[in-house]
DNA sequence: TCAGACTTTGACCGCTCGGTCAAACCTTTC
DNA sequence: GAAAGGTTTGACCGAGCGGTCAAAGTCTGA
């Protein structure tokens, strides 16, 4: 599983390793080189000694994630199954993966929300997921309209990645950590439950168009 | 409808607006008291003279959206109607509020996902939103588990909010602009349906319940 | 008309930022 | 043991930051 990484020094990616949880924590701009070298027990000059500037560090962890991303989710594409099987594969990898790096939400969400220089990049890397969906939503969907497979991924990813935006801020209001295991598993069934009943209910749609169109 | 704001002379709003559009676009740390000023078109120690400082005016930004929120969902509240009314009612009142300031989800999120010293301030704001879809959905979902209020809760708000979030994003990959007034619409009749399907859906889950238990 | 109160300005301060660099410090090799 | 090459350091740079301040400008009421 090459990730380009593999040529760098043990140093060069513990440097990594600490802008990356600090970058998670406050946002990249909130964060200065030197931050990134105390974290890492190193001198600042080892920062750029080894990433050439702070933003081609941020790249390179954005790329990091992106590749780990795509591999989590390489299996579960495969089409084997029905459209609902195959749908849980992915959210369950999807939620596999949230849950391993909880930075990684915040990062894209940095990204999208702040002014990110590196919108381009998170496209480039959503496309295949959104392309995706709406190829296996193709047969369950209309074409056109609020019930398009479209609605259904930003639903679908918006369920997904909401939790772990907002539930942190609610934790007071919680019963228990909503970051914990169990919490976590109760979501996990919440959201199957979620696209179990829209597959349903799509279903149902689609057979009363056909009767209508009698 | 008062705000705090009355007793700010015309100048005070000019900064606080020029603020609040440049935070938006580009997030809290990346925007400069100099860029607000001349965004305003004024000198960079007038936002100091009637502001204080940095952090006091971001403050203020926060609270004016809170309490235009606020207000915008206080009517919508109101207890009238079958509980699918008052859903769809809140839920187009917080559409509404979103449309109308689309910078104001993009402030949020930053806070929520970056080291955002007002943390607590958007819990304090989310917190009655959160308790009056507990209370309003107690009757027709489980106390607990996967399928309880709160669980809805997280899910309606990432369905709302993740359009605005990444809906942008994919825009080169939309047919047309995701954030014109007919795309919100097929989105609006998209997030109708999909809360009609999940209040059905709850219904005959609990019909399921009330069987298996005779 | 002029005093007094509010507005607005540009110059300035201390500080932190991203980034550079030459020198010192290992290791490895012969 | 010394040449050589990569690694690590502290000192340093110019720029931009949030914030201050005294002075200048403007307005108003007596």
């Amino acid at each position: 599983m090459p990730n380009g990484l593999e040529s760098k020094t043990e140093r060069a990616i513990e440097i990594l390793d600490a802008a990356d949880a600090l970058i998670g924590e406050v946002g990249y701009d909130a964060v200065s080189a030197r931050d990134i070298a105390a974290r890492a027990g190193v001198n600042k000059a080892l920062v750029f000694y080894y990433w050439g500037s702070k933003a081609e560090l941020f790249d390179k962890i954005l790329e990091r994630y992106y590749q780990a991303h795509r591999q989590a989710l390489a299996g579960a594409f495969e089409a084997e199954g029905s459209t609902r099987e195959r749908i849980h594969r992915v959210v369950d990898a999807y939620l596999d993966f949230m849950e391993q790096h909880r930075v990684y939400p915040r990062l894209i969400q940095q990204q999208l929300t702040g002014g990110g220089t590196h919108r381009e990049a998170v496209l480039r890397h959503l496309a295949p997921f959104f392309d995706w969906t709406l190829l296996q939503l193709a047969e369950v969907t209309p074409r056109t309209g609020p019930l398009a497979a479209r609605q259904f991924y930003l639903t679908i990813s918006g369920i997904v990645t909401g939790y772990f935006t907002y539930a942190p801020a609610l934790d007071s209001r919680w019963d228990g950590d909503p970051m914990s295991a169990e919490a976590l598993d109760e979501r996990r069934a919440h959201v199957h439950w979620m696209v179990d009943t829209l597959l349903s209910a799509l279903d149902a749609e689609s057979e009363k168009q056909e009767k209508s169109r009698d």
